[in-house]
DNA sequence: TATAAACCTATAGAGGCTATAGATTGATGA
DNA sequence: TCATCAATCTATAGCCTCTATAGGTTTATA
């Protein structure tokens, strides 16, 4: 049985954070010492290993606790698991997508203005006016 | 003189926001009525244009509270004001690149199932078992 | 003048943690 | 066996950028 400091080593994730999972429903401890303290079986380890990474791959508190809820199901549920994989693939794209337009937008703001403070200074109005809003607003 | 809704409705910012950056010292109404209503001059409304424009751009509030204090003062401010935008610049980019690696992770985590539901679903091996690992933790 | 829309302040909630305080428990060395 | 100190416990507040709600007041229009 693992204490949640030791948990908490082995994956990373703040002793704080692994209980703010529990009272998210995303992890059980398997059960409590005499004095209260939680311990973890294996595989409270390997749950809170599976957080980690769908966590470090973007999916929503709510997205793994449905991934969770659906595990080892087969059949229906695997597909229900593949669109929640594919929605945040496309959810992904989307931002790059808007990063990249705000990339090219900051490009060009950075190049109005030399920065060596000799002549007008044009950041603001580049700042202020920017194409976007001709598509965005 | 503008309302609050009518510099609401020209620039797409919401009226509890606009009070909001109020109070994060955006920016400030030009008086109110006698009755407590906020009065906006033209000022303000040029003001919270350049608001939404630069958070639009992803900038935070405490950059745009910077940016704002640097304003028409040539010189060494154009300068500061020049390293916003580049700093952020490199931010975007940053982002851009992990999101990247993300994608990269999900295109391999999807393809490892097809979501049919014949067969084993590896769904949930992929979420857990992810290249990232080596290299970020 | 009556009504409805807009406005006011104050407060709580969202998401995903993180930090702190103050108390208790557990593991180790003497 | 006991002292000590790290680890753990609960509860609460804060971060950031809003958004929503409640309950009240003002303004504009018919």
């Amino acid at each position: 049985m693992y204490s949640i400091g030791q948990l908490s080593r082995a994956t990373g994730v703040k002793v704080t954070t692994i209980r703010y999972y529990e009272e998210m429903g995303l992890i059980a401890h398997d059960g409590r010492t005499a004095g209260n303290q939680r311990r973890y079986s294996q595989a409270g380890l390997d749950r809170l290993t599976f957080i980690r990474h769908t966590r470090d791959l973007g999916l929503s508190i709510e997205a793994i606790r449905e991934l969770i809820s659906l595990e080892g199901k087969g059949g229906e549920a695997c597909a229900k698991s593949h669109a929640i994989a594919v929605d945040h693939l496309a959810d992904i794209r989307d931002r790059i997508d808007r990063l990249r337009a705000l990339e090219r937008e900051l490009v060009r703001i950075s190049a109005s203005c030399d920065g060596s403070g000799d002549g007008p200074c044009s950041l603001f109005e580049a700042f202020g006016n920017h194409d976007l809003c001709e598509s965005a607003h």
